[in-house]
RNA sequence: CGGAAUGUAGCUCAGCCUGGUAGAGCACUACGUUCGGGACGUAGGGGCCAUGGGUUCAAAUCCCGUCAUUCCGACCA
């Protein structure tokens, strides 16, 4: 039985009915927040612990800085202001009082204090501080935190208005390296797309009308979600002198002389779980990769024959104790027992719709063969999805399957991807028709509408409205390019960046 | 925050027009039969019908306000 909404029916409702199948997460009743559950705060966890290493790998450290920054932070610094001042939650009084059995605010601050939608100002604030001299530099810092942005139009782990994330931030001698470290952290973000979640991205740098408020240079990843739409999963912002000068991040440098330092910053979010789900869910409901599953295999006993029941119970602990030996991806297999007073056979739909890699079966017949059962779960559509498998086989080939898995789900991922970015449009006309349909999931996994690389010349402020009249985005421009002469898709001007268009989620 | 629609059991919804204090299917509990598979039977638990007010002898039903959700805009990790 499938969804009740399927990717070709209603995606974006096939989209919360996977979350919900999958028991991820459920809107709270807090407006605009969501509840992570169990099974969704595991795969956060395990992108967490995944993407930390590679942040101290880097040489970052961890620090938390507080969730209230004063308003005038933001005064600070004009642009970075103007971009966030229409998504603020303000905090204006410290306590509530009783006024004829109402509950009222009381104890009004002296200065308001905003919950913080990113930190870039009150962490520039302990910058100053900490930075006299050229010798204190590289300072390369990361926190992981909660942030809110007062979203009006809240979706599950795609926009909701507090949402989990990393931000790195950083400040550097020199301008050159606040922009190595921009590109260092996205390829970070890259290797963690590509090689954890099996998510295949278009990099590049955003253009000047879609860069972070107050950034000199913004970098991005987007993965194509099925139905052809762009995700902005991760971005890297060189941020150039903007914030040292606005906060006084200032060293004595070689010279001896006073300089600003540079600054860069980085985050990803929850917002990647979404990207996984609209990048490997089915019609079934969730698939997880291998990499980043909470559960990388479940054993389901059959218990029917009483008489049997301990005998198999047995056969179960044995197959779960020598798994959870085995290896996989360097790390130790995980596997999950299941033990719970259910019938089998809703417990094994259960994982399936919660995309569990492997579901084992284990019962009486297994028991004398010495075998087992094992679901594949990115197989549910084929005859192989099901098939017998001797015990020490499968033992010893645990590791192998789900280092499989991960590159099956990752190489079908990179072929609809490169399938799908459409290279033949040419004129503004040409984008005009081929924008004019709308995104959806077809059969087949190819979307109607998705990525469009084409020319642009460049000229923000001529562009902006045709864009959105048309309701796409220039995702980015791509850092590999063609430097052919062309047409923008847009203006109709002479033109030689390549850049990718696309509808955005 | 602008436009539209919708709020009834955990989920999907019927009942509302033509007021007379709640229904179905799935899910859940128990027992039984099945079962290498999303099965079936019987019995049962669960809702002051989003919320506040109004009209009325009587409101899930009619009227007004509020809140929330979904979709379309604006905004965004």
């Amino acid at each position: 039985m499938t969804l009740q909404n399927t990717r070709e029916s209603n995606y974006p409702e096939w989209f919360q009915n996977v979350i919900q199948a999958a028991d991820m997460a459920e809107i709270s009743a807090s407006p605009g927040c969501m509840v992570i559950k169990p099974w969704g705060y595991g795969i956060w966890e395990r992108i967490q612990r995944l993407l930390d290493e590679k942040i101290k790998e880097t040489e970052h450290e961890n620090c938390y800085f507080p969730i209230f920054i004063p308003l005038s932070f933001f005064k600070k610094e004009a642009e970075h202001v103007e971009g966030f001042a229409k998504e603020m939650a303000v905090v204006t009084h410290s306590r509530l009082v009783n006024q004829e059995g109402e509950l009222v605010p009381d104890g009004k601050l002296e200065e308001p204090l905003i919950v913080r939608p990113t930190s870039e100002t009150i962490i520039a604030d302990s910058f100053s501080k900490w930075i006299k001299s050229y010798r204190d530099l590289p300072v390369l810092i990361n926190q992981w935190a909660n942030v809110v942005r007062w979203e009006m139009r809240p979706r599950i782990f795609l926009r909701t208005r507090e949402f989990l994330w990393q931000e790195g931030h950083t400040a550097h001698e020199t301008l050159d390296e606040a922009e190595a470290e921009a590109k260092k952290m996205l390829n970070v973000y890259i290797d963690l797309a590509e090689n954890c979640l099996a998510m295949p991205v278009v990099s590049g740098q955003k253009p000047s009308h879609e860069k972070f408020a107050g950034a000199v240079n913004t970098y991005t990843v987007e993965p194509m979600m099925q139905d052809g739409r762009a995700l902005q999963a991760g971005t890297s912002h060189n941020l150039g002198d903007n914030f040292a000068k606005s906060a006084h991040i200032q060293f004595q440098g070689r010279d001896g002389k006073l300089h600003h330092a540079f600054t860069a910053s980085w985050g990803v979010s929850t917002r990647l779980i979404g990207g996984v789900i609209m990048s490997h869910a089915d019609d079934e409901g969730m698939v997880v990769p291998p990499v980043i599953a909470p559960h990388q295999v479940v054993i389901v006993p059959l218990y029917k024959d009483e008489s049997k029941r301990e005998a198999v119970a047995a056969y179960a602990e044995k197959l779960r104790t020598e798994l959870a030996a085995k290896t996989a991806f360097g790390e130790k297999v995980r596997v999950r027992l299941d033990n719970r007073s259910k019938e089998s056979v809703d417990k094994m739909w259960e994982w399936t719709r919660k995309g569990v890699p492997l579901i084992i079966e284990v019962g009486p017949r297994d028991l004398e063969k010495n075998a087992l059962m094992i679901r594949q779960r990115i197989d549910i559509n084929t005859d192989s999805w099901k098939s017998f498998v001797g015990f020490d086989e499968f033992v010893a080939s645990v590791g192998q399957r789900l280092e499989s898995i991960q590159s099956q789900m990752f190489n079908q991922a990179k072929k609809r991807l490169q399938d799908n970015i459409v290279m033949t449009i040419k004129t503004p006309a040409e984008l005009e028709k081929y924008f004019s349909n709308q995104n959806v999931w077809v059969e087949g996994s190819k979307p109607k509408v998705s990525f469009v690389r084409g020319k642009w010349c460049g000229d923000d402020a001529a562009t902006v409205d045709k864009l959105k009249e048309m309701k796409i985005t220039i995702r980015c421009i791509p850092f590999d390019q063609s430097g052919t002469e062309g047409i923008c898709l847009i203006t109709g001007r002479p033109a030689t960046l390549d850049v990718i268009y696309a509808r955005t989620y």
